[in-house]
DNA sequence: TAATTCTATTTGTAATACATATCTGATTTA
DNA sequence: TAAATCAGATATGTATTACAAATAGAATTA
């Protein structure tokens, strides 16, 4: 048999009007603002019933592509392109290695951001950041130091000034969350870092991207170690 | 005025039936492969019409959240995170200022993968990504080299081992090659880069997580120098 | 027992009806 | 004249009904 022969997975009318959908907007080259053809129009133009139409636009309107209102009919949108992803991000619905697999992704990206930062650095950045150092110190329960500490690294993101970056990282926060708390209870906490947030942002002052890159290595040291993968394979 | 207060976005029956689905799934913490309830035992539960139980679903199963076959009814799926994002990922519907973000992301990934390479990395890697090279060496057409380009990177994202790292690359493919074709014509080229993929290999072989960083760094500079923000703010 | 046929059930699609929001323009009012 | 009000038209939102199509499981048959 044919490895390339899988299973046939029911094609039905909405997931192909949805297709044709998406292939219009694109042949049309339709811009956020532009309209689009009535229901009623689709309807008939794709020779299927109202409900597939709508089942399909449905499906559109919740990625963020359409903006649809009674009476005015619906016009294309700025898509949030992590708007699905968004809905599936509860450390409930993946499993285990994925949440996993995020967090690597999550500890590259801090560290590949090394270069992004210092090109755009500024004095308030620095304070802002000085100000998050402040609290933490100051900081009594845990939860609030954990919620410090996501903030010292928003700050970073921040200074990238990359919009799609910021909501990337807000959007997997609570998995991260979720991972401190699975850490804390069911394997040993991680330890603290031999390189603080205070040593961050005097490399931030001082160094250079390469010095941070490798500071912010340091820094996460401790998840390194639970998180790397064994060279299974 | 408050600029707090924003328009009220209508809220739809299927929005909050497909709120309510996801927070049912939640809270009876339902895994992969468990029944959820018929469409029409959901419309007497909530309240609604089954177009609107219907237009819901239809949603989640966009999302692969669920899986959805006549007689059997609906069950639990592994959901893929970035199914409802490939949709959007047609250069067409994204701004400009969002592909440049999402190829700095690239940037910042490549470069943070590094320490996940090296506890992995075997001969058979280094095998294969010195075919590539050989490929590209006998390479005749533009869009052959094009494409050995990203099979090397893609080569490299193979070696960490993170699934999740290499759908997320795999999607973001065709945006990359749309960016290559729009600096070739209406910008100038990328200028070849002083490191190159085969000492990237000799680095993979003899260096270390830091070293292959900076190796990695310098490989991107000219996407760098085209890329990188100017310190406006 | 194993293969086949049948039947009941559940989703997929279509069609219709009406509710609801809102845009347009006419009408009234100040 | 300008502003406010109202009425009608129009497109989407929801509900309902009907039937087609697939299929899991029971019943039947070899």
């Amino acid at each position: 048999m044919e490895e390339t022969l899988t299973p046939v997975i029911s094609i039905t009318m909405t997931d192909q009007v949805e297709g044709k959908l998406l292939e219009y907007f694109k042949q049309r080259n339709l811009k956020p603002g532009d309209q689009i053809p009535k229901e009623i129009e689709l309807v008939e133009a794709l020779g299927v019933s109202r409900s597939v139409v709508r089942e399909a636009m449905s499906r559109l309107r919740m990625l963020g592509l359409i903006d649809v209102r009674k009476r005015r009919g619906a016009v294309m949108a700025e898509p949030d392109i992590f708007s699905g992803m968004e809905r599936l991000l509860k450390p409930h619905f993946l499993a285990h290695e994925s949440i996993k697999q995020l967090f690597q992704i999550r500890l590259m990206l801090e560290i590949g951001l090394s270069d992004f930062l210092y090109p755009r650095l500024t004095q308030n950045d620095l304070d802002r950041l000085e100000g998050v150092v402040e609290a933490e110190k100051k900081a009594e329960s845990k939860a609030e130091r954990v919620q410090l500490d996501s903030q010292f690294h928003s700050e970073l993101y921040k200074i990238t000034g990359n919009e799609t970056l910021m909501r990337f990282q807000k959007m997997l926060l609570p998995l991260f969350q979720y991972i401190t708390e699975y850490n804390a209870h069911l394997r040993q906490p991680v330890a603290p870092s031999s390189v603080t947030h205070t040593d961050l942002i005097a490399v931030l002052r001082e160094g250079d991207a390469e010095a941070f890159r490798i500071a912010m290595r340091k820094h996460f040291e401790p998840h390194y170690k639970i998180m790397a993968s064994p060279p299974e394979k």
